[in-house]
DNA sequence: CAGTGGTCTAGACCACTCT
DNA sequence: GAGTGGTCTAGACCACTGG
């Protein structure tokens, strides 16, 4: 096993520091701490780049320089509100993509003003003859194929894993490229197997969890049928 | 707008080369494309950087070098099976930390021999006297604690978000540290509310993804409820 | 042993923003 | 103009791995 990096000393210290300041407090420029702690500009900078993956600290250009990120609360959003109950309201763009074949709703997804997340939902255009142009907006994607299209959705398995922010979405949700996103993906069916959407949501997360739901469980049942 | 870092070019060079090449396939060495492009190997190493953390290259130390990442299958874990199924075997480390208060319950999640997880879970030593010495690492967790210590777990509310590895959590899972993880984490409650076990996950996302349940929706039931 | 990636340094120049 | 973060360089030393 290697020693521990000096760049990670450098975090922990900085984690220290700023574990005192109050949200919103300038920090200390990168050259006065590379001094402060004795290491080159390069290897604070490396510490700090992970605070602010981390969402710990933010950076801006210019004379404004670092400072303690404000300690957001962190939006709880449910998978079942994310798959079900999702108005994108004004924020959603519909796309014919693929020589018309499919539809792609995109959706900007907002608490408080700030984005959290994106949404894009595709559709098979020949299921869903006009979509693109009655789609209401202030409804929930899932419910108006429900209420327009006679669709009734089977049961549903979304996957949940990381990605890394393409320079496209981090435009859209104010992070920079390769910003670790947390990624919820599902295929939806019908009752009769025909799969129907297919969609994936990308989660800014250190402006929202995602929260799930386990129903309680009864060892000694599961116990005494094994 | 500033113009397109030249690290960013390396990667799209970097990308072209790649595509062309089959999986396993050994990358020149940084250096070497370092000379190539132009640039420093600070440089090319920052454009690296971000295809090792999008799971497209590996880097091995020592002679082994970079290499095109192998298409890995992804294991497909269950949210059910993470808290409920997981027997830890011989992996499990328990020990008491806090001044004999708590004790930590860490096992490593193997998948066909890689580590694919870390799940940590802390309990008071207090509800669970010689919990330490008489833990059977062939059951899950739970159930041990249901069927030794009569506990009756009630619903679950787990959250999901996105967390970078620490060095430590990284030598556990062969990955550097900083890799963004997924992570899983619940507070667990006895059917009359009081705490029981505070537990989390970390799951390398280039191996494994996070399963989920949703029961299909009536939407006309919700419509008229509403 | 030679060659690889991992880390670190001391400097440099630029774009940006506040005063 | 001064100070900030963003990028880049040329070099160095180390730990590790294969022949």
């Amino acid at each position: 096993m290697s020693a521990i990096p000096r760049y990670f000393q450098a975090k922990t210290k900085l984690l220290d520091l700023l574990a005192e300041l109050p949200d919103g407090t300038p920090f200390p420029p990168e050259r006065e701490l590379a001094e402060l702690f004795g290491m080159s500009r390069t290897t604070v900078r490396k510490a700090l780049d992970e605070l602010v993956l981390e969402g710990k600290l933010i950076r801006r250009t210019g004379r404004q320089g670092t400072a303690v990120a404000p300690r957001r609360q962190l939006h709880r959003v449910s998978l079942d509100t994310l798959v079900n109950d999702l108005a994108p309201r004004e924020s959603v763009v519909v796309r014919t993509v693929g020589g018309q074949d499919v539809v792609n709703v995109e959706a900007l997804l907002v608490r408080g003003d700030e984005p959290i997340g994106v949404r894009s939902a595709y559709l098979r255009a020949a299921r869903f003859p006009g979509f693109a142009e009655s789609y209401d907006r202030g409804v929930p994607l899932r419910r108006f194929l429900a209420e327009q299209y006679r669709v009734r959705f089977g049961d549903l398995h979304p996957w949940c894993t990381t990605a890394l922010a393409t320079p496209r979405v981090a435009g859209l949700l104010g992070v920079r490229p390769a910003t670790p996103l947390l990624s919820v993906a599902w295929m939806a069916y019908d009752l009769r197997g025909v799969p129907v959407e297919r969609s994936w949501v990308l989660l800014r997360s250190d402006r929202a969890q995602l929260t799930m739901h386990v129903p309680r469980t009864d060892h000694a049942v599961r116990r005494s049928s094994a």
